[in-house]
DNA sequence: TTTACATATCAATTAAATTTGATATATTAT
DNA sequence: ATAATATATCAAATTTAATTGATATGTAAA
């Protein structure tokens, strides 16, 4: 309970928590959740992308990157284009972690107005 | 779908958009996974999260900050202490987004192997 | 009422992510 | 072959986030 404590050298992060923070670092960009959104209905190739977004091409394929580097998507190479998809069974392993955590919480008291000054 | 498009000027997120990236940003640090991890069973004040995260004070509260201006977590004072909890209705907007992205997706076929060069 | 403790905040530094413009690679059309 | 298109990558510049050490604020114990 002391105060004293000192940084301890940096511990290697569990796998599990590796793969979640850089899932949700992936999500954490307006652009890369445009691009996903975009993608929920049909897979789309980078020029259709571009075009839509109104985005420079390498900028967005830094974002592609990221987003497949991390599994939420995968692509397909037809001809000269490459064609992006999301990846449905890694958005649900995310979707997990977020659910396993409600499910595991314990039902909190409704907060009564007043009970916290730190409300709002 | 020509290359030539050029960069909009920036628009304004949606408000929708914008909480979701905040609240994946929020998620996207293991210091930020470890504290979630320690408050899914119950509230802990400030220096508890510090002995058993072996964290600097102030970098704990930096942290804390973040998870809580995303309304990830609420606090609750009592005396000196200040207490952090789960904020779970958050979590559930966080949640939801994933849901709905795969419940609106079109089931895609399996993928065959070498179908794509990508692949792996 | 002075002291110790718990927490928050701030300015300065460091580190990491993003953007940009240029160039490279691969594919197809001519 | 040569040219044009689609995409990826890279180094440099920029922006943003995280860490650090110091200090401020509020609470309670002595």
């Amino acid at each position: 309970m002391t105060q004293t404590t000192a940084q301890s050298t940096a511990q290697p992060a569990s796998v599990e928590t590796t793969c979640l923070e850089l899932g949700f670092k992936a999500l954490s960009d307006p652009i890369r959740l445009k691009i996903i959104a975009l993608l929920q209905y049909q897979e789309l190739c980078v020029c259709d992308l571009c075009d839509r977004l109104e985005l420079r091409q390498s900028k967005l394929s830094f974002h592609l990157k990221v987003l497949k580097d991390t599994q939420l998507l995968r692509s397909r190479q037809e001809g000269r284009w490459v064609y992006y998809r999301l990846n449905l069974p890694q958005f649900a392993v995310l979707e997990q972690y977020l659910s396993e955590l409600r499910r595991l919480s314990p039902m909190l008291p409704p907060r009564l107005c007043g009970e916290d000054e730190d409300c709002g």
